[in-house]
Order: structure tokens, then sequence, then C-alpha cells
DNA sequence: TTTAAGTGATGCTCTGATCG
DNA sequence: CGATCAGAGCATCACTTAAA
């Protein structure tokens, strides 16, 4: 009869609970007696015409599939075959429950070691690795916070918060002031001839889909240290600047919390992925760099098992230092300490590296800024992230936002003399043009709401920005927007700040930070 | 880096049951 | 009796992992 094997089968998923491919082909051939090959395809065939259920098309370790019946509960057949079967989707359910049942996507692209651009690769894609999970229930559908998409745990899974909008946020935030102590971490780097000069970049908590070679890394660089590059020259003759091609320096970064053994397991998969495709290995190696903060035992062991380069802010700028730049990532922004401030810049320069530091001393006055507008009694974010219908991207420094109206205010934090320049077109970096009609025009389009665009630097503006603002400041349409108090002027340079400051108490830290870290250069 | 082995999928032939 | 069809058995494919 045709039906004995469906029966066998079915008889055995009940006795034995869901089972791998393997182990109900070997139940069946020990019951019936039928080679492996046979009963391999008879399973299949039962499951196509719907015998019994199966994970498919989520397979495990070895391409083996789960095969169950409507009354089985998966959660416990796979939490038992996870960590020998299955070495990715263990390690990102580990992540989810220690990181709190959540995962920015792109924290989700570097532990589950996952294809980003898969123009570049033919390995499995960070997105397939998602749809295995939310497959199995293990996730839920993809939730965006300010656009910045984020893998839930499902509930049966990990029970979770009611919102996490919150968690999402501080976590946003912390990433993106990591950002900028990636690159002074990369500086440094530089100024000990490691990597390459000028051709090394840091990934933006937004471009999590961007890859090097198909995979994401915190930082790329190169590096042209003797022995690790190659050159077509085979003579003495050859130009060092030129006609080399340097190894790649790939960077894992994880200074927001406690690095875990996930996070290094998750960063040498990617490294071992990235080599995989490398047919000629054209004398290149990978330097593999670690940039943390603190870093469970577990986690450092492996990390030096491996043979990874270990860096601990630490050890780079000091404990005292270290210590500060914890802090300040738990500043918050809409309850800032002045006080504070200039304590960590005074560890910043007590440190003897405060050269080293310029995104921090920038940082820091952002923070400064947002505690003059706390003062005048708007409670703001930091360094928010748009991205409008058209997909133009932007990042705004410190944002209030009301029912209908955002005050959006970009800061730069140059030193006294120092010019912001106007900008030929919304395209130059760090001018006024770009902050007026490009980032406001982003905010605008998102939120609806009528923008009041804010410039503040330490420095001051050329002639033509001043020209350019003063023009914008006295027009109709801004003029009954402005406040009485602050902001009363659409931008801000040293001397106005210090003007507003007066001779308040208030402001008395924020003068000495002005007038102490963000003096002239005395070159 | 290469090689061997294990996985599910697929396509082919053979067998036996059923139907008009 | 022949036609038809599902199931069984086998070989092979592409892909991945683990061992050599």
């Amino acid at each position: 009869m045709g039906k004995k094997y469906k029966e066998s089968c079915i008889e055995i998923l009940k006795e034995k609970g869901p089972l791998l491919g393997s182990e109900l082909r070997k139940h069946l051939v020990e019951r019936r007696g039928v080679t492996e090959g046979n009963a391999r395809a008879i399973i299949n065939r039962l499951k196509n015409s719907e015998a019994f259920l199966s994970t498919d098309p989520v397979k495990l370790k070895y391409q083996e599939l789960i095969y169950y019946l409507p009354f089985h509960d998966l959660r416990a057949k796979l939490k038992l075959i996870m960590p020998e079967h299955s070495v990715t989707l263990n390690r990102i359910y580990q992540a989810l429950v220690e990181e709190d049942g959540f995962l920015l996507w792109n924290e989700f692209v570097k532990i589950s070691a996952g294809v980003v651009d898969p123009s570049q690769s033919t390995r499995k894609s960070a997105i397939n690795i998602f749809n295995d999970l939310k497959s199995l229930g293990i996730v839920e559908e993809i939730i965006h916070y300010e656009h910045i998409p984020v893998v839930v745990a499902s509930k049966k899974w990990f029970p979770r918060k009611e919102d996490l909008s919150i968690e999402v946020k501080t976590r946003t935030k912390k990433l993106s002031f990591n950002k900028g102590l990636n690159e002074d971490l990369l500086k440094w780097l530089e100024s000990m001839n490691l990597i390459g000069w000028e051709n090394s970049y840091v990934r933006d908590v937004q471009d999590f889909n961007v890859g090097y070679n198909g995979f994401y890394f915190d930082a790329v660089g190169y590096t042209y240290l003797w022995g690790l590059y190659r050159t077509n020259q085979k003579d003495e003759l050859f130009e060092p600047a030129r006609n080399k091609a340097g190894s790649p320096v790939l960077v894992e970064s994880i200074l927001h919390r406690n690095a875990k053994r996930h996070d290094i397991t998750g960063f040498i998969n990617r490294v071992d992925n990235y080599r995989g495709p490398l047919k000629s290995n054209n004398n290149l190696k990978v330097i593999p760099i670690c940039f943390v903060n603190t870093m469970e035992k577990d986690a450092y062991n492996l990390a030096r098992e491996r043979g990874i380069l270990i860096m601990k802010l630490s050890d780079v700028f000091g404990t005292k230092l270290a210590d500060s730049l914890q802090e300040l990532q738990e500043i918050d922004p809409e309850k800032v300490d002045p006080q504070k401030l200039s304590s960590i810049l005074d560890n910043v320069s007590n440190s003897g590296r405060d050269g080293d530091f310029g995104n921090l001393k920038g940082y820091v006055f952002n923070f400064l800024v947002a505690s003059i507008f706390n003062d005048a009694g708007y409670k703001t974010n930091i360094g928010l992230h748009y991205k409008d219908s058209e997909g133009r991207k932007c990042e705004c420094d410190i944002v209030y936002e009301d029912v209908d109206e955002i005050i959006a205010c970009e800061v730069k934090g140059y030193d006294e003399g120092k010019e912001v320049k106007l900008g030929e077109n919304e395209r130059e970096p760090d001018s006024v043009k770009k902050f007026f009609e490009r980032t406001c025009s982003i905010i605008q389009k998102v939120s609806g709401k009528t923008v009041i665009p804010i410039f503040i630097t330490s420095g001051t503006f050329s002639q033509d920005a001043i020209n350019y603002l003063e023009k914008k400041n006295n027009s109709k349409r801004m003029k009954p927007l402005l406040k009485h108090n602050f902001p009363s002027s659409i931008y801000y340079d040293r001397k106005a700040l210090l003007e507003h400051f007066g001779n308040k108490r208030k402001f008395k830290e924020h003068k000495r930070v002005l007038k102490e870290y963000f003096k002239q250069k005395n070159k």
C-alpha cells in the first residue's frame, strides 16, 4: 500500500516530536529497512504532499529542515538544536536576548554576518537570514523608527516591553556618537602609519546597506605597512605613493556597551566570508581590528585566540578620558549639565591628547548649545536622522519639535577665528547653503511642519555667509517665527553667543568652555 | 587550500493498483 | 486488456560544512 510510509513517518513524529531531516530519515531506515537515499526521497515527497509540516524554506545547519506535526511547538526543538545545528541563528537569538529583545538593522547585519549588498557576494544575505528567523517565528516584521529599521524578537521568544521607541532612540544616539569616536580612532591609527592616509572611512548608522565587498564593517581602511602591500614594480624605483595596493583593515567597533561573544563571532564570520570570495589573494592580508570600551572575558579570549587586534578605549586614550567619553554618551539632551561638559573637556586636555579629538570637541559643543536651548525651555534631541520620500538623507545636530513647528539647529564647534563658509551650492559640505537649502528642505518634507533653521558656531561666518544669513533673517517669512529671548536670530557666531551669555551666572561654564577650549590656535 | 561527505531537489525508470 | 497514475527506487545536481 502506498500510504504505509506516510503512516510510519507520522507515527515517528508523534513519538519523537519535531525532528531534523537526518533524524527522521534514520528512524525511517530503522523502522522500515529502506535505504538512506530512498528514505530521503520518501520524506521529501511526503513533505511536498503536505503529509506533515516542515520549516521549509528555512534550513538549519547541514541544509536540514525540521519536520513536525501541526500540534507540535517548534520552540523547544529549535532551542535544543541551536547551539550545534545553526550557529548563525543561535548567535542572533543570543544577541536578541542580551540586547533587550531588539537589534538595530546595522547591529543585525553585523551579528548575522549576512550580505548587505547581494550584487557583491553570493553568500546568504542579511535579508534572507531575517526572513528565515521570521518564518521560524523568532522575530516579527521589521519596525522603522525614524527611518532606521529595527529587528524585534517576537513575544513568544522574548517578552517585550511596551514601548521600544525610547530605547531605540538612545541606542541610535549612542551609535552615532560612536561614529565620531571611530573617526578619531582611525585618525590615531593613521598617525601611527598603521593605515593609509585619506582612504579610510567610517560607516554611519544610516548606511546599513552599504557593504565592503558585500559585507558591512563599521570602518574600513588600508594598510601600507612594509610587507602588507602589493606592488607591480619589482625594482627599487617604485614611488611609495603610487602603484601600491594596501591590505584591507577591517574595523569592528563596540563602544556603547560591553562587547560580547556574539559580537566577536559575528565579526569573525564577516571577515571569513569576505575572504571567501577572494579567489586570488594577491598577497593581501586582512587586518582585523576591534575597538572596544569594555569586553567580556569570554569574548576577549576568543578574539585573542583568533588573532584579532583589540584596542581598548582606555588603552588608547587613558582611563580617565575613556570614563569621560562614557559619561558623554549617557548625557540626556533634554537636561544637559554644562558643569559636566567642561569637566570632560578638562579631562581631554589633561590627557595630553586634545589635538586628537576634533570630533569630540564638536560633540561637546553640540551639547553645550543644547543646554542653551534647555535653558530657554526647549527639550531637544541630538543628532536626528531624516530621509525624505525621494530618498535624500540628512542629519541634524539639534532638534526641537513642537506640534506645528520644528527648530532645526546646525552647530559647528570651531576654534576662534575659523570661518563657516557660505558654500557654492547645497552640496558643499559644512556650508551654510547646504544646511539651509538641503537639510531644512528634507526636514520640512518629512515632518510637514514649519521649520525654523538656526545656525550656531563658536567661530565666525565668512562675509558672504553673513550677507546671505542677514537677508534670510530679515525676511518677512522668518521675522514672526523668531522668539523674543532665544533664538532671536537665525544665526549666532562667537560674538553673538557671548552677548547672549552676557554676565548671567547660569552661563558661566559656557563662557569658560568657549574661551578655554575653542580659542585661537597659536601657530 | 583542497577534498570528502552530507543535505534537499530533481528527473528518470519501474511497479502495482485502479478504471473504463 | 490497455491506459493512467501515484508511489518507490536510484542517480545526480547544487550547495554547504567539516576534515585533511
